[in-house]
DNA sequence: GCTGCAATAT
DNA sequence: TATATTGCAG
């Protein structure tokens, strides 16, 4: 009797508990909800911690209750890991920041939990869920939404995007909040990310970007180095798009490039080191991709000067994406044949390229040229 | 001022 | 290591 009545004082406090959980997981869901593009495990996992309480709580799990000593708090029970889980985001949602900071956590005690946790029930969410959450990484480093300033709306042509965007690059937060459009949750969600992560935290967005002149030197010392553009997919498709329009990666000039790009607040310098950076990629061979190179070569084509992956070869868009992975080298899912120059077929790339001198300029068939080569062709220039 | 390359920073 | 910025020379 004694037993049962203790039981009974048991089972109370320990739905009460669940309760608790279940409103502090809820709460946890709304706010994970704003992201809930880029925090889609999270977001299935407090769902089904919420469920698994509510499970708890009704009828069904009441002989549990009383027959197990200790469900929410223990790692047992299918529940345990969730609460794990989620318990500390509980204690410190007061400040948005630490939420959010916490959240990115998560991410990361994810993979935690999926080492741990294989004697779980929870344990396939991770597993089947790993992959979902990857891509949602990488659409995370991926321009659907614009990331590009005040596009010149004319411009927004195939992106009816309003969305918000995030704009991160390899860890390196694009600039300027004033220049991208983002919802304020999330905006304050990056931005907060941008400064967490960072140890030394980028300095606050400089306030040039048009006058590279000028040393910067807001606040600490001098020469404050400039913020870092991040060339998101839409920058680079638009790159790419002027540089088609121009004539190729060797004729095309920073300035004109950037003219065509109607970037606002798109520096020459900014264009210009893309630019260095692409002739690179163009021209340099990459001897670190193994497999099969051959059936690449044969799916690209040179369309105005620019190396495109054939159409409709989805192989050769495959093999492109295996061969650089991230940023915006990595696959791009655009309307436009976007990706990187294949380095393998740089070589025909220089043949086509010298041959369609477009506009009777004749420029050395090696983009980047060494320093010597470099002088040599400045004299060539000059005669 | 524009451009390209190399050095340097992140 | 990849990518962006800066410096310098032509």
């Amino acid at each position: 009797m004694i037993k049962s009545l203790s039981n009974m004082k048991n089972y109370n406090e320990k739905r009460e508990k669940c309760c608790e959980y279940i409103e502090a997981l809820e709460e946890e869901r709304r706010k994970i909800n704003v992201f809930q593009r880029e925090l889609p495990l999270c977001l299935e996992l407090v769902t089904q911690a919420i469920e698994a309480y509510k499970k708890e709580i009704s009828g069904t799990t009441t002989d549990t209750l009383y027959g197990q000593p200790e469900c929410s708090e223990q790692t047992t029970g299918e529940c345990g890991p969730v609460l794990d889980l989620f318990l500390p985001i509980k204690q410190s949602s007061t400040s948005t920041d630490e939420e959010e900071e916490e959240e990115e956590e998560e991410v990361d005690e994810d993979d935690d939990v999926e080492h741990e946790s294989h004697d779980t029930g929870i344990d396939f969410v991770d597993k089947n869920m790993k992959s979902e959450w990857l891509k949602s990484v990488q659409l995370w480093n991926q321009p659907e939404a614009v990331p590009v300033n005040k596009l010149e709306r004319s411009q927004q042509e195939t992106q009816t995007v309003v969305e918000p965007i995030k704009e991160n690059c390899n860890g390196a937060w694009s600039n300027q909040p004033p220049c991208y459009e983002m919802s304020n949750e999330k905006n304050d969600y990056i931005m907060s990310l941008a400064t967490t992560s960072g140890g030394s935290g980028r300095q606050k967005t400089e306030a040039e970007r048009g006058g590279s002149g000028g040393s910067g030197g807001s606040s600490s010392g001098r020469g404050q180095r400039k913020q870092r553009r991040c060339w998101s997919h839409e920058l680079h498709r638009r790159f790419l798009n002027a540089l088609k329009q121009l004539g190729g990666p060797h004729v095309a000039t920073p300035k004109q490039i950037r003219e065509l790009m109607k970037v606002d607040g798109l520096t020459n310098d900014e264009v210009k080191s893309h630019l260095q950076k692409y002739r690179l990629h163009t021209r340099r061979p990459s001897q670190t991709i193994p497999n099969n190179r051959d059936s690449q070569t044969q799916h690209f084509v040179v369309v105005g000067g620019i190396w495109v992956p054939q159409a409709s070869h989805s192989k050769a868009r495959a093999v492109a994406s295996r061969e650089t992975t991230t940023g915006i080298y990595g696959p791009m899912v655009s309307p436009l044949p976007s990706e990187w120059p294949s380095h393998s077929n740089f070589g025909r790339e220089i043949s086509e390229r010298s041959r369609c001198s477009s506009k009777g300029i004749v420029r050395c068939s090696s983009p980047a040229m060494s320093s010597s080569t470099r002088t040599k062709t400045k004299d060539t220039k000059m005669s």
